[in-house]
DNA sequence: TTTATTTAAGATAAAATTGTCTTAAATAAA
DNA sequence: TTTATTTAAGACAATTTTATCTTAAATAAA
């Protein structure tokens, strides 16, 4: 469905969130040992998204990334994927024509649009805080 | 949504169905020329279609690719989708953890297990001769 | 100030996907 | 039978995505 590049992001956010919830700023390391992926291109992804301010960091010794707390449940799920994947995903047609005559579409065309308007709005109306939540909760494991 | 490897085989199939209902053969050169695809690349993925027997072919002079036109309501999108890219896109989670607790669920995944069965239903309701003959009849055009 | 720790940034590498090229096999017509 | 045409198959190449490695910058503690 997403990239690895996206998933990554997503854990990773969630992670850092559930830690930002009990105070904890966390450190990559930490970060990838929770959920399973590899530390330098994660880094990476995170640092795109610190670029963004969807996370915030500190340099140096008892450093790390962190999330302010009362933005949690303004950001969604879908402010990360457009961060690292960009909007294509929502764009375009599913067999990859560039432009469809709207007033004659092929069969599919209008379970595709609704497909991804679930798709959108799901990703829309699902926030950081409630992910990391789940995760508190013991309810979601990242890293299985 | 599909790789671009399942994008050129859906329209390839779409344009050999509808050219097949035309009772013609068409040439691999015709078919990227009607779709706007590599054509070696094409004749590829065709082939491998073929060799699941979604498509036929004959070699030589006067050859080339066709679809028996009785099967064409039998064969579905999710025949080519699945063909092509296997069946991960409808496995697995969206947030790519390898197996959850079904009992314990993370807020997306009712939602992502929805949109993926409705994903799953449209190709598996949607056959090749809805799309040929939506082309047929001018509804949509592969070109573009 | 010096040192250790951590993120930031960018070069490099590996893997997967996409795309091309060459040769073989099949087959129809001359 | 010979030739031309077409698909079949597989080697090769380019591009994109994923992943690693190295160095720089920031910063806190000693
Ligand atoms: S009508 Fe069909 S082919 Fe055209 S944009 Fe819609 S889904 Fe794509
Ligand atoms: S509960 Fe959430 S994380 Fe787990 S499989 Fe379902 S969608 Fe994925």
């Amino acid at each position: 469905m997403f990239s690895k590049a996206t998933e990554y992001g997503i854990k990773a956010i969630i992670y850092i969130a559930s830690q930002s919830m009990l105070e904890r700023r966390v450190k990559i390391g930490e970060v990838v040992e929770h959920i399973d992926s590899p530390v330098a291109f994660t880094a990476k992804i995170v640092g795109a998204l610190v670029k963004v301010g969807i996370v915030q960091s500190i340099t140096g010794p008892y450093g790390g990334f962190y999330i302010d707390r009362h933005r949690m449940d303004q950001i969604k799920m879908i402010d990360i994927v457009t961060a690292i994947d960009g909007d294509s995903i929502f764009n375009g047609c599913g067999l990859g024509l560039k432009e469809c005559d709207d007033e004659q579409p092929c069969p599919m065309h209008y379970k595709f649009v609704q497909i991804r308007a679930d798709l959108k709005d799901m990703l829309n109306s699902t926030s950081i805080l409630e992910l990391a939540e789940g995760l508190k909760s013991g309810k979601s494991i990242l890293m299985r």
